[in-house]
DNA sequence: GGGCTGTATGGTATCGATACCAAGGAAGAG
DNA sequence: CTCTTCCTTGGTATCGATACCATACAGCCC
């Protein structure tokens, strides 16, 4: 900056008004110090700027459970674009579900003195992130909910793309519906098994264990639990799955036995449409998660800025859709 | 840190020596200043850190064309996971195909002083990275190859890939075969097809014109190509598709036509096991890609501390390998 | 012309951590 | 007992940009 401001014939301070656009600068100066920045292709040091600001690293933390899973990898992409906008961009942490690592790149990001974060929690102790929330750092939750602390978080609608779905296989016509699913530990299963369960209750159909299996996200356990729920002596004419990879080897169970058993499956997922049997699934916007977390945190980042109010924590809920193939 | 030394009862250097882990601290203050940062919960900050040194943000930038892509949500968790094991994070862009986007990325990339930069090059003009690179900032190009300028790159083996798959479709007694592939104005489709050519020409086969069909990345333009191929007055008996979208349009195109046609395909999918045909795809590990990458620009980034060497650039290949379905 | 307002510019201190130099103190050698 | 040497510690300047205050000068009114 000095080089600039030498070559243009100004004081340092000249230039930085220039490029922050703050103050006034007589059209003259200004015309020279652009002249000058672009004769030395000078860019502004964002370290040194950050400091002195104390705030506005223009970085946010992104930490996410796995980012090979293409749920979150567009869950990013909605991060990112958002961001870009803004002229801020995404410091990225892949935590492998482990809580321990997860903590140790918020404590890094923190150090790192990012503007806010995005985090996809792994565990159910979240008390380190509401302790950097405390501390002055926005924090916004992605696809999982807060768990006893409060904070923002952005879901998607679970329990009604459950109960949509169920209801589809109701409506067609069936009343032996089997559930394939993850533990209900985990707040995604246990959403929709909540939404399974409720369009039985309203159409009054009973819930019968018997046809209640939980699988966890294997897909060869999928298949095999899909199987024995098929050679039941009453077998369910219709299964509902709650996740993809459930569905998967739901479907793969299916064609093995040679049944015509209906399937509706939570996730929509790229072959679908090619299996070559009627399917129903539960679709949504990963990317919009993504989205709405950003704009969440930009507003939060704002009121940090302005010294703010801590208001409320939101929870904000991404719909979802069916769709029938073929 | 000053109130930590307050705490501590020590200056500020001693503060820093201790956490730097550099000089010789005693005992005594060591245990102290730790009990300090312990009870104020102190993170060193970084910002101030990276300004001081002039380099060392421990932040690499990794541009990407397309994250949602599985391909390279795949290269990115393969970064992230060498970078993380070196402290390093990974700041995410995502270019969309779009050299402009690119472009301004590389530059706020540059201005926030990043350690190094691995990136997608979105298209043939790559001056901008040359730039980059020349003024001290090591740049490493994955799964696309540098155009006229001097840059390091880790590449899939295309080309043995595509002359693998086609030789096991000749091997199975195929006398025609057909090629379902990318514009060659991409490094990957020019690579691939070369592939397929040589297999033909080894085997003493004819390179028939009528057979080969470029539709870039779209899957229903190769369910149609394909359906061309199958239509002809003398079919191929085999098809090879130069990448994933074009294999699921063609074994479309074949379930319809109701044909026999063999197929082998570029790159692996999760469902290919499930599609209910014979299927040959060539496989890689996309990860390698982004570790390899990340472990040469890392020695670049330690050459370039050094004041180091102009190594020449490195080409490293990431090999495939052949899977059968079923 | 004196005093006043307002604009354009420069000087200086500062953010927080660290490199470099200097100095205090203890232990060992002669 | 003194001198040297090592070990430990503190002071100060610095990285680059910016907030704040000060200053210089032009234009205006009475």
């Amino acid at each position: 900056m000095r080089d600039v401001a030498e070559r243009a014939g100004v004081s340092s301070m000249t230039v930085s008004r220039v490029l922050h656009g703050s103050s006034a600068v007589s059209a003259d100066a200004k015309a020279r110090v652009l002249a000058a920045v672009n004769e030395l292709g000078y860019h502004r040091n964002e370290v040194a700027r950050s400091l002195r600001l104390g705030r506005d690293t223009g970085l946010v933390g992104l930490v996410i459970t796995n980012l090979a899973n293409p749920f979150y990898s567009q869950l990013a992409v909605g991060v990112e674009s958002v961001l870009t906008e803004h002229g801020i961009r995404a410091v990225l942490g892949n935590s492998g579900e482990d809580v321990e690592r997860e903590r140790e790149m918020i404590r890094d990001l923190v150090a790192r003195r990012v503007d806010g974060i995005i985090v996809v929690p792994a565990g159910s102790d979240q008390s380190h992130l509401e302790t950097v929330r405390r501390r002055g750092t926005p924090v916004v939750l992605g696809a999982r909910p807060p768990d006893g602390v409060p904070l923002d978080c952005v879901l998607v609608d679970d329990f009604t793309g459950a109960r949509a779905a169920t209801n589809r296989l109701i409506d067609a016509g069936h009343q032996r519906i089997g559930f394939l699913g993850l533990p209900p530990a985990t707040w995604t299963g246990s959403e929709r098994f909540r939404g399974y369960c409720a369009a039985l209750d309203a159409a009054g159909l009973p819930l019968d264990d018997r046809y209640v299996r939980r699988v966890g996200r294997d897909r060869g356990a999928a298949e095999r639990a899909a199987a024995e729920l098929l050679g039941l002596r009453k077998p369910p004419t219709a299964l509902f799955s709650a996740n993809n990879r459930n569905t998967i080897g739901a479907f793969r169970a299916i064609r093995a036995a040679g049944a015509d058993t209906a399937l509706a499956g939570f996730d929509d997922f790229e072959l679908a449409d090619t299996l070559g049997l009627p399917l129903t699934v539960v679709s949504y916007d990963a990317a919009e998660i993504g989205r709405q977390a950003s704009r969440v945190l930009l507003s939060r980042m704002l009121d940090a800025a302005d010294g703010g109010a801590d208001a409320p924590p939101r929870r904000l809920i991404v719909p979802t859709t069916l769709i029938d193939y073929p």
